[in-house]
Parts: structure tokens; sequence; C-alpha cells
DNA sequence: TTGTAGGCGTTATCAT
DNA sequence: ATGATAACGCCTACAA
């Protein structure tokens, strides 16, 4: 068995009180004894037993994720950040994958609550408000990429970042683009959806909307093939892997990136700049989501007032090579 | 706050045992006193305290998973099956990001150690064996795509996969290929390289290897652009999103696939087969590796004999149209 | 079949 | 500054 701080109490030679209280408030003790105490820790490989801790503070070590899929690449990112920081603050994480069954997201949220877990972050929720007003009221709950009034958010404002991308393609005088929407009826993605239309028809575009469609090379085909056969003069996807894969069809299809037609990202993951066509894109800072999102739970459980408003985190755009000025007739190369 | 299990037995009318009893040994107790303290519990949305259980029991309802990185669509998957399967058995899941760095990985563990976890879950770990021998001594190991003697391992058999690739390659008379071997120096990495080696020297073959890369769309790019220079007839790439790149850059270049030159993956993540450039790919069985992690787990931690020898998941290759037979003189395109 | 009581490892409230 | 002791919520001999 592992060293228990009874243990320890005993080989530095105080009593299970002092023990604790030089481990976890050195500053009220001798600092003789402290140092005694720690000695005695070390030697043992003492460790704290979580249950115990947590049974007695009533304050879990761990914080939940739930996410839909670590398939898609945002939410592995996201969840890799969140990760990481919770680590550094000593948290653990536990991470739920919904499969995209909304259903199991409210089981799944009822099992992290029940389990030790001192918060919930949740990326993404397809949750009516209801229900996550109801949860919230269970457990400190952390929304990113969803705003429900009351309810502590993180927002990446990617729709901003898109209505960017269309006055970008705009002002290089596209008037006929293809728009990949993404994966699923998010919150985010219908805001996205909005500002999409809403900018189209600021401008006077035409636009072909493909989706939902999961996040997949794939998908970049079929909207390469769907922009060449009716013309468009850009082609606007969710995200990368989508991104590639029209490149990819134009290319086998014969043709030229940007010339004949530009191609845009949503994000900037599959280091899209680094060669080849370097692909514009959106920077997405889903790290510092991450660490927000963490920054924002802790607060939460210190028993700070959490902010009303979401906080909001500003994308980037980043012009490459595979936008240019829209060919002046849409060509379809044969 | 909650309610606790001695408020089920106050409404029930018996006492905390009685209750206690009602729920997880229910065939000790007489139906109709089960009933009541089901009823009970229902009503006041009773849900055991997991701290308090862990700490009385020893046993804790979750694993740990530790990881190189979420952003590997390979080990995103295995994640994901993981936190399904484990779910499943009523076990929660703690997920660890090593983001690649070794020492961050001994620590990591220790960390899971005292914090509320049962059992680890390692993929692909490069901890040397002393380490993860002394690991296993403090709590339940499985090791993933590793095998150190003595502990209980579940391997997914890439490197025969990539041997029957390579046979794939000879028999269609590719005699100079490229091999993108993939992240980082892991124990499958190593396994897989060695066997190429041989079986390269087997068919007496000319091999290009680039790597180790980190295992995305960029690092396919490089390679075509290496395969066309030095005028290989095929690439082998270490995963989906290398061998996209790879086709990126060969249609890009002008060189056709597979008649020019064959291309095929060493996973089948993208939905690569559906359509467009149907990739040669290997099968890799990433939910059944999850499922049987998490079985032999539970085994582990109800106390069974782990079985000696490695658990081996068998890889199939799928071949479809980016392999053919080898253009008879390897042509340069321009 | 059911109730009583002790203990799991830690923290925190009292005394001293 | 330090030591005894009572919780925390649950499980499980042991008794009845």
């Amino acid at each position: 068995m592992t060293a228990k701080l009874s243990d320890v109490a005993r080989i530095a030679g105080v009593s299970v009180s002092t023990a604790s209280r030089a481990l976890s408030h050195p500053e009220m003790l001798r600092p003789a004894t402290v140092k005694r105490v720690r000695l005695a820790a070390r030697a043992l490989g003492y460790a704290p037993n979580a249950a115990a801790v947590a049974l007695t503070t009533g304050r879990y070590e761990s914080l939940g994720l739930v996410l839909h899929s670590l398939t898609n690449p945002l939410y592995a990112r996201f969840a890799s950040s969140v990760q990481r920081h919770a680590q550094e603050h000593g948290y653990g994480l536990h991470i739920v994958d919904t499969v995209g069954v909304d259903d199991r997201e409210v089981e799944l949220c009822e099992s992290l609550c029940r389990h030790q877990t001192g918060g919930i972050v949740s990326i993404a929720s397809r949750l009516p408000e209801q229900q996550l007003r109801m949860l919230r009221e269970r457990i400190p709950l952390v929304l990113v990429n969803r705003h429900v009034s009351g309810i502590p958010a993180v927002v990446v404002d990617v729709s901003t970042g898109i209505a960017r991308m269309i006055d970008h393609l705009a002002d290089l005088g596209h008037s006929h683009i293809v728009y990949v929407s993404g994966p699923i009826q998010t919150w985010s993605d219908e805001r996205r959806r909005r500002r999409v239309r809403e900018r189209i028809r600021l401008y006077d575009m035409r636009m072909e909307l493909i989706g939902p469609t999961p996040p997949v090379f794939r998908s970049g085909i079929v909207a390469a093939e769907r922009a060449l056969s009716v013309g468009a003069t850009a082609v606007l996807a969710y995200n990368s892997l989508i991104a590639l894969g029209v490149m990819f069809q134009l290319a086998a299809a014969g043709a030229r990136v940007p010339e004949d037609i530009s191609v845009a990202s949503g994000d900037d993951f599959e280091t899209l700049g680094v060669s080849g066509p370097a692909l514009t894109a959106l920077r997405l800072p889903i790290d510092d989501a991450g660490a927000l999102s963490v920054q924002l739970m802790l607060a939460l459980l210190a028993g700070e007032k959490p902010p009303s408003k979401p906080l909001t985190i500003p994308v980037s755009l980043v012009p490459r090579q595979s936008t240019a000025r829209a060919a002046t007739a849409s060509r379809v190369p044969h």
C-alpha cells in the first residue's frame, strides 16, 4: 500500500493534524517542523488520497469536458488545450465523447456530476437552454461556443471571422461562392450561417450552401465538384480538412488556384500555410480558448462572480496565396 | 446539497445499512424493502458520492488514459473508443495528453495515480521498461502498441499490415518506394521500420525513408516531392493525412495516380475510400482496440490473471485504386 | 432479514 | 505552535 498521512506523522514525530498542516498550511507552523514533515513525506513517497480529500473538503480536483467527438480536429485540439491547462492548475480532466448523440449528452453530464468532478466545460452543446440551466444549478458550468444567458461562456468568434472572410472575397471581386457549412447544427453553426447569409446579401453575392457535412476530406471533394459545375469563383470551407479536399479535387480537375478559383478555410489546423498551396484561412486561437475556459472555471470554483457577457476570443484572417481576384468570367475547366 | 444515503434510509424507514444493501446487494433483502428504498432513492434523486465510495471500497470508478497527443487522429480515435467503452461499464475516463514530452509522461502518470483512478491505459508509451514496470507495481496498467514482458498489452498489428502492404507493392512490380515513417520514435514505430527494412531486403527493393515526421498534410507534400525527384514508383505513408498530402502534391505536379505512381496509406481514417482518389490503405480496428483495452483493464481490476502474451489485433489491407502495376520506367513528370 | 458500530484518509475545530 | 477529535458519506463485519 501507499503511505498515508499518519505514517508521515509518525516518522516525523508529530501528530496527523500537524502533518496535514505542514503540507497544506505551512505558514501556520514553525519552519523546522514543516521541514521535518516534508522530509518524511518525501522519504515515504507520500501522496494524499484524492478520495479522502474530496470527501472532507467537498472539493474535487478534476474537471469534466463534454464534446461531440474527439474525431473532429477542432474539438480534439480544444480538449488537448483544456487538459493541459487544467493539469497546470493541479486538476485532472474527465473527457466525455457524446458521439454526437444529444441524449447521451444529458446522461453523460449526469454521470459526470456524480463522478468525481468539480465542474463541467461543455463545448458546442446542443442541449436546450432549459436543460443547461438545470445542469448549471447542480454543478459549475462553463459553456464554449454556445451562449445561454446567465451561464458563463467562452466564445471563439468564428462568425465575425467568417464575415471578414466574405469581405475579403468581396474585395477580390467574387460574386458567386460555395460555402461548405460543417458538421452539425450547433449554436455557433447557426450563428455562422446567419452571418454568412447576411453578408452575402450585403454584397449581393450568389451562394451555394453545402451542408451539414462531416468535416472530412471527402466533403471537400464534393464541394469542389459542385463549385466547378455551377461555375463559382470561390469556395469557403468550414475547416482545413474540407479545404484540402477542395484543393485536391480542383487540382485533379485541372483548375488552378487561385487563378481560376479561390479557396479559403475556416480554420488553420493542418499546417495549411506552410507549403504548397498556402491556404487563406482563419486563425482560431483554440489554445487560448482552452486556457480561458479553465481560468473561468477556476474562478467559478473559487466563488467569484462570473462575467455576465460571454468572453469573446477574436479570430484573425490570414490571407495567403489561395485567394485572389476573381476571374472575370467564371469558367469551367474541362 | 444532494441527497445522501441516510436521507434515503430515513424516507424509506430503514437504517442506512439496509439502504446501502438495497442498492448494491438487493438479493440479500426482502423484495418489498428493496422496492421501498429504491423508490425513496429515486424520489430524492439520490446518487452515491463517488469519493465516499472510493474511500471505503478502495475502488475507483474511473480509468486513466495516457497518450502523446489528441491532435494525432489515431490517438484521438482510440481515446474516443476507450471513453465510450469505459462509460458503458460505468467508468469515467481521465485523459492525459503528454504533448509528446516523455518527462511529462512520468509525472502525469504519477498524478493519475494519486488522482481518482483505478487503472491506467497507456498508448504508445515511450517510457523505459524499468519505469513502466515500476508503474505497474503501483497501479493496474494496460499497454497499447507497446510490449514489456509481464505487463498486459494490446497490440494493433500494424507492422504485419505494413509487411502485407509491401508484399502488395512488390506483387505490382514496384522496386523503388518512398516510406514516410510517422511522428515519433515509439516501440511500434521501431517495429514497423524493422519490418519494412526486412521486407524491402526480401524483395530487393530500393527505399527512401522519410521521417520521423509529424502526421500532417504537409509531410505528404514533402514526401511527394521527394518521390518525384528520386523517381520512386510508389509512396507508402504512415497515415491518411500524409497520404492525402502526397496525393495532393502529385496532382499539383501533374503526376497521375496510379498510372505514374502508386500511393498507399497506413491507416484509413479520413474516409479515404469513399470517393475521388480511393486510397489503398490499412484498416485499423481502433474501436476494437479500445474495447479490448477496457475489457482487459476490467479483468485486471476484477483480479483476473492477464494473458501473458499481448492481445494482437489484426490489420487488414484494403486495396483500392491508388495502387497499380509499376510504370516500367520510373518517370519524372515535368 | 435488518440494525449497530467501526473504519476508510483527510481536514478543520477545538482545546492546550 | 501543536495535539486530540469529530466530521465527510459510505460500506461491511458482527450482532440481534
